[in-house]
This record gives structure tokens, sequence and C-alpha cells, in this order.
DNA sequence: TTTATTTATGTTATACCGTAACTCGTCAAG
DNA sequence: CTTGACGAGTTACGGTATAACATAAATAAA
């Protein structure tokens, strides 16, 4: 089933990876350039590696992928280049792993729920209008004005629910 | 408007904070009682802590007022009772502040929403049913097994949205 | 009660995550 | 050519968290 639907791909779903990946940076290249920010080498490099797989990448571990390949081996620079790549949407930050993520989203300002499978790793986005709304409600009921919800789920995919007996 | 209704007080509205905290905390005595498990000096020590305010603590914040009253100066002292606490639903952890706040609701097990107000810096913890509900309709929708949903909410509270003009 | 077992506390040491502050090079505007 | 903005590199440090081991207290078994 693995479609080529217009959205971006489901992670859980089999799909023709290096198309996924390929298309991600398209558009990045595509959006910065109507910004006006630079994706720069590092930075690129930086998207290009979260965009090898679906699993969440912790700073360090990008930074040693960098440091290997001739960029600067020190923190600032990974950490300088996911924080561009959040920033611009290119990437998304999870907190429960403090890791990063690449965003398949072509939406802008997005701020997707993550579905975190503990099997294999991996991290989708998805969006839902009824969880955005019952954030706001609850927010309301509670007089409290709510300028950024965050909303990560733990659990199986449904490939590693399959494998995973118990 | 500071209700002394059944359930627990919201800490964004003013309240008697001594019955507040002495409540939650008799209520731990109890429930450990029930369970089996023992509320030791030092993890009794750090829920106090935590009920002191609605603030979010850090463990080696925690760890500080701890090591004052003579108790392990060690870091994994603060976190190992911060662990009982949260696993005993006393105490919540708090993944965007990397800190913890007591849990003021009587419901065991349960996972609330969190509303972080970064004016006063203090969280209130919220249910909702059409949350919930939005969570695991998300989940299923990818075919997705949620065994653990974690939503935070950051923004201000009322009484800081008034005075924060901007 | 004495012994054995489990559970909790404390330690040292270290790993992981993240940022402040400064230097240098590039490039475009004046 | 100088200035200013920006990006990338560095050193150095601070904040967060856990592994591994030693000790003491509580509980269960003998």
């Amino acid at each position: 089933m693995s479609a080529h639907a217009p959205g971006p791909a489901d992670p859980f779903d089999s799909h023709d990876h290096a198309h996924c990946a390929a298309t991600v940076l398209r558009r990045a290249e595509e959006q910065a350039l109507e910004e006006g920010v630079r994706l720069t080498p590092v930075r690129r490099r930086v998207l290009e590696i979260l965009l090898e797989s679906h699993k969440a990448m912790g700073a360090y571990e990008v930074l040693d992928r960098l440091a290997a390949e001739g960029f600067g081996k020190q923190p600032p620079v990974a950490y300088r280049a996911l924080d561009f790549l959040v920033e611009q949407g290119f990437a998304h930050r999870v907190r429960r792993l403090n890791a990063y993520a690449a965003c398949l989203s072509d939406k802008r300002d997005h701020s997707p729920a993550f579905l975190i499978c503990r099997g294999c790793e991996q991290v989708a986005e998805a969006e839902s209008p009824e969880l955005r709304a019952a954030i706001l409600a609850l927010g309301e009921a509670h007089g409290f004005t709510v300028e950024r919800g965050t909303v990560e789920m733990l659990g199986l995919c449904s490939r590693c629910a399959g494998k995973q007996p118990e």
C-alpha cells in the first residue's frame, strides 16, 4: 500500500524513502529561497542526515556525522543548524526523546502531534483539528491563553504491535 | 472566586495553599499505605518541597534543598525520590521544563495535560475527555497504539495575561 | 531471635544535553 | 575600502540524568 498520495508519506507505511527524502529536501530549498534564508552546506547536510530515516536523532549523533564529514566538531555547530531547521519548520524537536526529526509536512508553522513508536523508534507527525480544538478549549476553560501546544504520543506502530506479542 | 470545591485547587486561582498542600500530602500518605509502598523521609520531604509552590522544580533544585537539610548530596538521591513520586502518581514530570511538579489530582494513573504559564511559571494540570478522545482517535487513524499521551500547553494564565500588555 | 532477602540510601564517576562568549571569514552595502 | 551582517568555527562551561557499587535499614524466612 505504499501510496504516492499528495500529502507526505506516513513513516510507518512502507514507502519510497529516497523519493520521500528528496521531496522534502527540494521543498526546503524552495522555501528557503522564498523566505530569503540560506540553506547553507551544514544546514542542508543536517537536514539530509535527519532525512536518512524517520528516527529522531540526538544533536550529538548529528554532530558526530558532521565532524566525520569535515564540518565543525563542537556542539554549537549541530545545535545551530538544528535550531535553524526547527525555526524554519524543516525539522521538529521531539522533547520526549531529546531529539530531532525532519518535518515531512508541507505546511509552514504547524505544530503537529508526534507518534513515537517504542518498537522501531520511528516518529510520525500527525495533525488533527479535533485535537487542536480540544487543546484550545481546555485552555479556555481555565482562562489560559495557549501559545504553543505540544502533543507526543508514545506507543507502537501497527507493524511493531504485530511483532511484539505482549 | 477562590473555590473550595471537592476537586483539587486550580493553581492559577488564589487558594488556601497550606490547606491545598496538606490535603495532597495526606492523600499521598494514605495511598502509600494502601499500595504497600513506603513514603520514606526523603520521598516525603521531596513531595513537601514540590508542594511549596505550583512551580515545577528541577531535580537539582530539589537536590540542593535536600542536601541543605542533611540528606544525600548526589543527584541520584533526588532523581530516585522524584522517580518514585512520579511512579506512584504523586508528582508529574514536565518535559518542556525538565522539571517536576506535585500532582494535585486524586486520580491514580492519570496523565493530565499541563498548562504552563510563562509569566508566573506555575503549572496546572487539566483533564479533558475530548482531548483524550482526540489523541486516541488520532492514534487509531494511523494504526498506532497509544500507550502514553503527553500534552503540554505553554502560554499565559489569566492573571499574567492581564498584567503583560503585549 | 537470628539469618537471609529485599528495599532504600548514599557514594563516585561519568555520560548526555545544551548554551555563553569569543574569533574568524565571507559577502554585500555604502 | 570600510563597515556591518551573518554564518561557522572554537573554548569553556553549565544543566540534566544514569551506571555501578557500597552501606544501612526494613522485612521475611528460618
